[in-house]
DNA sequence: CAGCGTGGATACCGGTACTATCTTACTACA
DNA sequence: TGTAGTAAGATAGTACCGGTATCCACGCTG
């Protein structure tokens, strides 16, 4: 197919598909002739990956262009592929300077879920440090390691769950394409379940109280 | 209190407390003299509240002027705040056209998780909706009412609990921030505990198979 | 054989979230 | 009482991000 198609094929304007290309998100077409290309449904795939990161995970196109880099990288091992790719799509402020306190609280709780195979370097977890450094700052939040490990009980159902529901056995760039999409794509949809739950839930608290 | 100290304390840059003060997202101090005002604790807690908005929420400054308008308006009950806040600070892609199908998935899985307390116009029910309509277009990924479920099902326990800690005996305008700033940070803690969830299980389960 | 649409290059744009500068004048210290 | 320091308030400017728009020379299609 051609540049128009695929930008069709996407829903997407030609313009940022052609903006794409120029930044090395989405790997040339194969040249047919003097002004003329062709795409295929790798593209097409690549480009839909993209877009999801991007407009549902937020990802910056900075960001996405060492996601590809990751993901182009044959040579790499699958997982080494997500880990780096969730280091580098992890949002939030820098993880600035590292509370030894906060990051042994951190790693109690990881101890305590039965984690002990996660690198000491990830990005993550230097984050969830320095936010729980922020929360037991100034203000009224707090952040022990029993509520922490509380939440980390329940983050483990749940990434256990989905990563058993992956299929280990197709090929590794539709692997590699569903972990990382199916990362970002869930985790939305679990955040806005969870702020639903909160609606429900304290609709029926303050219904039952007084206002 | 003067400027100075406040944006010290807080430790925001000068210029940008000046930025908020123009842009009402922080209300005027009490004037003292032509060219003194004094700023109280109450100014703290709200700078405080604000850029954690900002910087862990991810929250644009254009949102944190409907979130302070309804923080400040003393006849809205609390829960209503909150739903208010709850849809402005909600992010993601524009929902568009609904499609009835993921509407009726959605609304589906809801009745099943016992949430029927959740208002029609919600944002995020609707978010959510256009989540699973693009998760059932083209691509791999699906979004049955089956795994749904399972995800609302995990999302209810988390959100109950969270709701089950709010100390709601505090004065009005400190159960609101509480809550307004517990659901972005505590939000934020799960999805990075998920993702170090996930380094863990996708570490075991990569060393148990082969690469 | 007309003219649409292509690949490729470059320039431009609109929004966001600050940041810098300037003016005027109070105030605290010597 | 003089004076250095800083406050408040207003206006202008900036950096970055994520695209858009335009242009060009030319091959392909009807």
């Amino acid at each position: 197919m051609l540049v128009s198609e695929l930008a069709e094929r996407a829903d997407v304007p030609l313009a940022t598909v052609k903006y794409y290309l120029r930044e090395h998100l989405l790997p040339a077409g194969v040249t047919t002739g003097p002004r003329r290309a062709e795409y295929d449904e790798s593209h097409l795939r690549r480009l839909r990956v993209l877009r999801l990161l991007r407009e549902v995970g937020g990802v910056p196109v900075t960001s996405l262009r060492q996601v590809v880099e990751a993901l182009d990288d044959e040579d790499l091992p699958v997982h080494d592929v997500m880990t780096l790719v969730a280091d580098v799509i992890s949002f939030g402020p820098e993880p600035a300077a590292q509370d030894p306190a906060s990051l042994a609280v951190v790693d109690e709780v990881l101890q305590r879920t039965g984690w002990d195979r996660v690198r000491g370097g990830s990005i993550d977890r230097q984050r969830l440090a320095s936010l729980v450094a922020m929360l037991n700052g100034p203000g009224p939040l707090r952040a022990g390691v029993d509520v922490l490990t509380f939440y980390a009980r329940i983050a483990d159902e749940l990434s256990r769950a989905e990563i058993a529901l992956l299929d280990r056995n197709t090929e590794r760039s539709l692997l590699l394409e569903q972990m990382v999409t199916g990362s970002v794509v869930y985790g939305q949809v679990f955040e806005l379940l969870r702020r639903i739950g909160h609606e429900h839930h304290h609709a029926q608290v303050t219904e039952t109280a007084g206002t």
